[in-house]
DNA sequence: GTGAATGTTAACAG
DNA sequence: CCTGTTAACATTCA
């Protein structure tokens, strides 16, 4: 389920639960349940694909990784890993990752990596970029330290925007090439956000799980890539492959 | 039934 | 020790 923007929604959902005493808490992690009765909540956190529960001293941190879901005053036959109850309602979360830190989440988390953030910096960002020598900007995009909160989804979706190929290298990318990536990353996380909300996100994949390429109407590839073997999907026709030759800047397109 | 999927990390091999 | 590969986790859907 969870994209940086799907997390940025979970947490609107819960804000309501701001403030809020936790009569009681359970579940399937390895969690010291008897620590979170009677603690307020202070505070929901976001960064990239984590949703921070945050506490006097402490936060949970939830990572819904692939198969991650929840529910708000609801339940379902699913032992939840996290379960928290209130005097009028309670939160569930299921097949997560449950983390509990012993600190400020403040001072945990950079948010200027993070693409949903206000303080976002597209400047970092495309240093990040920049200085990733030969990794292949499919990784680079995916690196939860450059891009946090950056899917397989946004992934997939920028590059084709950006019409750059996903094993380009990047010290092969132009300046101008880097800018208008980090652009689009931005932008597109922002319409995840409002596409998602209103069910319309699957209408705005240009090239993942399609067919056919939007704008020459050739096949679509799929291909698994980089260092994480994620699928990519690209069009051959659209998307520029920029590779190192002899220190200069070469665009190749491959047949 | 099979395989893939909006993800990450621990364990293992070399 | 460093690097790369595989397994594990665990659910839903096509």
């Amino acid at each position: 389920m969870p994209e940086g923007p799907s997390i940025v929604i979970l947490k609107e959902k819960v804000v309501s639960f701001k403030g809020k005493i936790i009569t009681a808490a359970s579940g399937s992690s390895t969690l010291d349940f008897e620590k979170l009765s009677g603690e307020k909540i202070l505070d929901f956190k976001s960064w990239g694909k984590h949703l921070l529960i945050c506490f006097k001293g402490f936060f949970i941190r939830i990572h819904l990784l692939m198969f991650g879901t929840y529910l708000i005053n609801d339940r379902k036959a699913l032992q939840p890993k996290l379960s928290l109850q209130f005097s009028d309602g309670e939160l569930n979360f299921y097949t997560c990752h449950v983390l509990l830190v012993e600190k400020e989440a403040s001072k945990m988390y950079n948010w200027e990596t993070d693409i949903m953030s206000d303080e976002w910096s597209s400047l970092q960002a495309g240093k990040a970029i920049a200085h990733s020598g030969k990794e292949k900007i499919c990784d680079i995009l995916l690196d939860q330290e450059k891009f946090s909160g950056v899917g397989n989804i946004i992934k997939n979706e920028v590059l084709f925007r950006a019409s750059v190929h996903p094993e380009s290298i990047a010290d092969a990318l132009p300046p101008d090439k880097i800018k208008e990536l980090v652009n689009e990353v931005r932008q597109y996380s922002l319409d995840f956000y409002k596409w998602k909300k209103t069910n319309q996100l699957s209408r705005h994949w240009f090239v993942y799980h399609q067919k056919t390429c939007p704008r020459c109407r050739l096949p679509i590839k799929i291909k698994k890539t980089g260092k994480g073997k994620r699928m990519s999907y690209y069009c051959d026709n659209c998307q520029v492959v920029y590779e190192l030759k002899n220190n200069l800047y070469e665009k190749n397109n491959i047949a």
